[in-house]
Order: structure tokens, then sequence, then C-alpha cells
DNA sequence: ACTTTTGTAGAGTGATTAGTCAATCATGAT
DNA sequence: ATCATGATTGACTAATCACTCTACAAAAGT
């Protein structure tokens, strides 16, 4: 046995993606973690921490993906397709992960979080967005606006190359090339 | 009293907005409608087919709002944004339904949907894409790929407006701007 | 060696819940 | 008036679930 949290973890989020939240019963995600049901609760006081907790880890998972090394050499253009790029690789590399984000943000449980975990602390990308505005490549729009629209494109990309099954050129193709609508989107 | 289902369905709507599908008993959803708790499975025999129930019924009234009278003299643009403009206001206007909708399809009850429910009956937006590029007037991109986009784009919009509150005037220059925006994104 | 802390187990519990049922009530047809 | 059909009720139930508790085992500290 591995680490028994992680397998806990690991084990509510196959079972939440595929049943739901009030489908899972924590009784079966201790059975498939292979662990006593008590022991669920010696790490996660209530489920809804256990969800919590879960929610928090996946999205420190892709925060990690998303760093951009300082590199002032490329344009901005460039820096944006790269945080871009590796939003959506994750988004199709790990559909389950995904697929757990969609549903919690959609759901009450989003409001347990404290504000500050809500907001983005990848404040990187938002000032890539003024940076833009400011040097006169993206249309002058509200900040919070256009990150949204960039969330949202990138929720529908990935959407669709998760339903259809694409093969990795195909995919890499798509990757590439949604990155330049959305661009068009935005830019000037 | 107006009509006892319709009121089940309105109870229904608000609770599982607030609380979640598993955070909304039965008893609950009968209580605010104002019936017994037996009246409710007199309507619908379990939970998850209320559920399922409300979703079909406020994905009729959207779809309804998005029919275009055939009116050939309008551009292929025109018509667009005026379906384009149709939705949004309905997502803007019926926060909660909008709510719920996002909450049911990023959920696993979608699975419990016949696919031909899930299917776009609304095929008259995706026949106007097919001859946007037939026309050469659109990307010629897969048709679901473009739809996947400009749901995801509506979605985002009216997310960022439900969000903050605006004066009507500002709200109507987001809806027309941002339908330009999305047109930048598939268009040629 | 011994004491403390931490991890693990799993039976047990009280509360809750989806769904049932037998009994009324309303309506309208004959 | 009588009957039939369906709506409505709310107490009831069987099952389920989140969470507790006690006991024991394994480390870790001294």
């Amino acid at each position: 046995m591995i680490d028994k949290q992680t397998e806990i973890l690991r084990a509510a989020l196959k079972l939440f993606v595929e049943n739901g939240f009030h489908g899972t019963p924590t009784s079966l995600i201790a059975k498939e973690a292979g662990v006593a049901n008590g022991t669920l609760f010696h790490y996660f006081s209530t489920k809804e921490e256990l969800i919590v907790s879960l929610y928090v880890a996946i999205k420190k998972n892709l925060s990690a993906c998303m760093v951009l090394e300082e590199d002032s050499f490329s344009s901005l253009k460039e820096q944006m397709k790269y945080i871009y790029v590796s939003a959506l690789k994750w988004g199709i590399d790990n559909t389950t992960e995904f697929r757990f984000i969609q549903q919690f943000i959609s759901s009450p449980y989003l409001l347990k979080l404290a504000p500050e975990e809500i907001q983005q602390k990848n404040t990187r990308i938002l000032q890539l967005f003024q940076q833009g505005i400011d040097e006169k490549i993206i249309k002058k729009l509200p900040i919070d606006l256009i990150n949204t629209l960039v969330n949202s494109h990138l929720f529908g990309v990935s959407q669709y190359v998760n339903q259809c099954q694409l093969a990795a050129s195909e995919r890499d193709n798509i990757i590439s090339y949604s990155f330049e609508l959305m661009w068009e989107m935005i830019a000037l």
C-alpha cells in the first residue's frame, strides 16, 4: 500500500465522477481504497472535507502545469500560447480530474471553499492579459471577462477532444489551432 | 394553487440550485411546494425521474426561445446573432434555470437521459454553421467543434454577466459585443 | 524497556431518506 | 343518487448513510 490518504483520494475521485457526490457513500470509497471505514474519517473528518480537499489537490495539480518560467525573450502571444496549451493538454490527459472539477464548481460545494481558495492564484495569466491590453495587442475589455472567455474556451475544447477520440497528431493540430481561434477572439 | 406538478418542479429547481441534488430531500421539496410527501411521488415515481423531468422541461423552455422564424432576407450573420442573443438573454434572465442546467450536465444524471434527448433538437443552428462553411463565411472546422465553442462562449458570457450585476444598457452592450467576439473567432 | 503518539480497523448507532400504502376527498359521468 | 377515477394526504417502513467508539497495532520518542 502506497499511502492510505492518497489511495482514499484516488478512490473518491473515481467514484465521484462515476456516481456523483450523493451517489457515492463513504463506505464505498473506503472499500474501493482498500481501507477500513474508520480510516477514511481519520484523514478527513467529514465527507464534505474530503470533497473539498480533493478539489484543492486537483486544482493545485493543474496550477503546477501552468507555471511559466520567466522568459522575457518570448513574445506575449507565445507566452500565452504556452500557458493555454499546457492547460489544454492537462484537461485532455486528465479526463477524470477534469470532469471532477467541472462537477465541483457547478455544485453548491463551491461555496464551502474559502474565497481566497477560489481566487485564481495564477495571477500571472491575468497580468499577461493586462499587459496585452496596455500594449494594444489585446482588445480593451474587462480582465475578468477575458479570463472567463478563455476559461470557457478551454473547457469547450477539452470537452470536444475528450468526446471524439483523436489520433495524437490530430489532437496536437486541434490544440494548436484552437489557440489561434481563441487568439483571434481576444486580439485586436 | 395553480398546478401541483408545476409547483413541485418550481420548488425542486429552487432547492436543487441552492443545496444540490443530494442536499435536497424529497420531503423538503414537497414542503416547499406546499404538497404532501406522497403527492410528489404521484407525479414523479422516483427522485431521479423528477430531476431528469426538470431538466427536460427547462431545456424545452430554452429551445423555445431559440427558434428563428424563417427569414431569408436576413444575412447569415444576422440570423446567427439573433439566435445567439436570444440564448444569451435567456441565460441572463433565468439565472436559476441556467445554474441548474450547468449542474445537471456536469453530473452523472446526464447519462440517464436517452441519447436522443441529449442531441440538439435545434439542428437549425447546426445547419447555419454548415451553410456558413459552404459559403466560405465561417472557418472550415468540424461542425461539432464550432457548436461546442459557441456553447462554451455563451456559458462564459452568461456566467460573467450574472456575476457582476450590470445596468441594463451596459448589459445589452456586452451581449451585442460578445457576439462580435464570438464571430471573429469562427468567421473567416 | 516503556510510554506516547499515530494509524488502522470494523462493528455499531442515531438520524435521515426515498418510496409505500391505506385511507380520504374531489370531480364528473351515468 | 351512485359509482368510478384519479388526486391528495401523511403516517409508516425498510434501508442507507455519515460518523463514532473502542480496541489494537505499529512507530517513535525518551
